[in-house]
DNA sequence: ATTAGGG
DNA sequence: CCCTAAT
């Protein structure tokens, strides 16, 4: 139950446990209420039946948006939730001790966004934390908003939970640029309230506020954006939140704020277009001059296309259909235009079927994407320098996160990459055979983490479809391979690593071979993934309790334990 | 069509 | 990687 949005058509196994809830509604509102200051200028508060009704929660909310020479003051009452859906208790304390939002430009001359979040989670006898900053520089207007707030978020699972306690402080002390706001804004509650995304837009509950809208076009145009706002903020949010919650990272990636080392998470264009674009609404009535036209006008045109034939308030209630059909018609992108045009409409393209994509599969997308292989202990591999924002590519309105490590394979996979074109096409390529990158393989296993063995199409249609090769077999092969080279590795231990650079497996890090030996134990899931915690594997040389001689050992336990992923359905 | 496994 | 049997 507490998995509403979780329980998808297939393979929803993976998050069943992560126990999020669904921040739709609380973004919705958010933006709604941005797009009503935005435009009116007049303050409303959310009545109190458009509160939270999704089962397990209980939710009260206060937003107050007033329009005031440019400085928009949002302020919220705190709320609580407290639920008991079937076995799943869950309760959320959120403490607000400022308002949500409460800006005020007299008061604020900064011009840094400091976003701050701190995971504080105790399980068993470790305890883990993250902390992290964002921050951000900004410099045209709108807003500058004080506000701190703390979010203490308590819910547990049942059987053997994830993250028992979970405690995010958060900070944003200054917000001087729309871009960057909403985005932060919103993020303030995906981050805490976590969920999935299938949940269909609710906009019709306020119809009664439409009425005060101006053209269709423009109202369209506003509901458009929510929806790709709200995609793109949930996109966000799971990015972060697979940083910062579930399984994986608690085995390792989760890192405390002392290091200064920096990772730049995401050149979140798409934030940044519909924000832009949503700024723009009010003042061109509707059209829009949003940085990318191409997009946001296209969805536009779209939607009021669709209210021609349809009427008004059935759009605005389907709004699935209506995303989809927008989605749609920006899929003229295809393929082959890939390969000329690439970096553009690949991302649309991918755009596309992320629309597709269960909620899951994002997450997983989105932190291949941002090759950050969420299970892999990064700090076992020796960090390497930050990434510099040329290699992010955007560099625009990248959010910056002090983490104490940093995406080890990031680097590689450029490297594979770059080399994989040159190198390959001199010698190291045979006919068929393709050398196994090292972010490959990182892939191969974060997929395998999350799928289980077996789900070879699955993981290839998800994370290796960019790659024409690599067919499932291909990966179903490789993983066997690592799983040899993992029971090798385990079996040789300190002894044999000149001995296995000699041999094929050479560069695969020990802490993925770990990983895999571990997956091959436990499987599919995450849950039972958690309980070898791969956490203090890589600093604790902790003698991999060598279970097995390496031949059989990994397929017959795997097949004996396999079968577990009917459980989860 | 996909997967497991042997070659 | 390829091929094949099994599902």
């Amino acid at each position: 139950m507490l998995a509403v949005g979780i329980g998808e058509s297939k393979g929803s196994e993976l998050f069943l446990e992560d126990n999020w809830v669904n921040p739709i509604k609380e973004v919705d509102n958010l933006v709604y209420n941005l797009f009503q200051v935005e435009r009116g200028g007049f303050s409303l508060t959310r009545p109190d039946d458009e509160a939270i009704e999704v089962d397990h929660l209980l939710v009260e909310q206060h937003f107050v948006g007033t329009f005031d020479d440019d400085v928009m003051y949002m302020s919220s009452k705190s709320f609580q939730e407290c639920s008991n859906v079937s076995d799943i208790p869950c309760s959320t304390d959120y403490h607000d001790q400022e308002g949500i939002l409460n800006a005020d430009a007299k008061q604020t001359g900064k011009h840094a966004l400091k976003y701050e979040f701190m995971l504080e989670g105790a399980e068993e006898n470790e305890d883990f934390h993250a902390t992290c900053n964002l921050s951000c520089d900004c410099s045209d207007f709108l807003l500058e908003s004080v506000s701190a707030e703390n979010l203490l978020l308590d819910y547990q699972s049942n059987g053997e939970s994830t993250v028992t306690n979970m405690k995010c402080a958060r900070q944003i002390q200054c917000i001087d640029e729309a871009k960057s706001v909403l985005p932060y804004i919103a993020k303030t509650f995906a981050l805490c309230n976590m969920d999935q995304t299938t949940v269909p837009l609710n906009s019709t509950n306020g119809h009664e506020r439409h009425n005060t809208l101006q053209s269709t076009a423009c109202r369209n145009a506003s509901l458009e954006d929510q929806k790709w706002l709200k995609h793109e903020l949930l996109f966000d949010q799971q990015v972060l939140t697979g940083l910062g919650g579930v399984s994986d990272l608690m085995g390792g990636a989760l890192l405390s704020s002392e290091n200064e080392d920096m990772i730049l998470v995401t050149g979140n264009e798409m934030s940044e277009r519909v924000f832009s674009s949503l700024l723009s609404i009010p003042h061109n009535g509707g059209l829009l001059t949003g940085t990318d036209k191409n997009e946001v006008s296209h969805g536009v045109g779209q939607a009021a296309l669709i209210e021609d034939n349809q009427g008004t308030h059935e759009i605005l209630e389907d709004t699935t259909d209506s995303f989809m059909a927008t989605k749609r018609l920006r899929k003229p992108t295809r393929r082959y235009i890939e390969e000329t045009s690439e970096s553009k409409s690949r991302r649309s393209y991918d755009r596309f079927k992320n629309a597709l994509l269960t909620s899951k599969e994002r997450v997983l997308q989105a932190r291949t994407e941002m090759n950050y292989p969420s299970g892999v202990t990064m700090q076992s591999l020796g960090a390497r320098q930050r990434r510099s924002t040329k290699q992010l590519g955007v560099d625009g309105n990248q959010y910056v996160l002090p983490l104490k490590t940093t995406s080890t394979f990031y680097d590689s996979e450029l490297q594979d990459e770059a080399s994989d074109e040159s190198t390959t096409s001199n010698c190291s390529r045979r006919k068929h055979h393709r050398q196994w990158m090292l972010s490959e393989v990182v892939k191969l296993v974060d997929g395998v983490s999350h799928y289980g063995v077996g789900r070879w199409t699955e993981i290839k249609r998800l994370l290796f479809s960019s790659s024409a090769h690599r067919t499932a077999v291909d990966l179903k092969d490789k993983w066997r391979n690592l799983l040899r080279a993992s029971f090798a590795d385990s079996e040789n231990c300190n002894l044999a690593e000149a001995h296995q650079r000699k041999h094929g497996s050479a560069n695969i890090p020990r802490s993925i071979l770990e990983r895999v030996r571990e997956l091959s134990f436990i499987y599919p899931y995450p849950r039972s993934q958690r309980k070898l915690r791969i956490a203090d594997a890589p600093r604790t040389p902790t003698p991999t309790p060598r279970r097995r001689r390496n031949s059989g050992a990994p397929a017959h336990l795997r097949s004996r334990i396999l079968p577990a992923r009917s459980f989860s359905q």
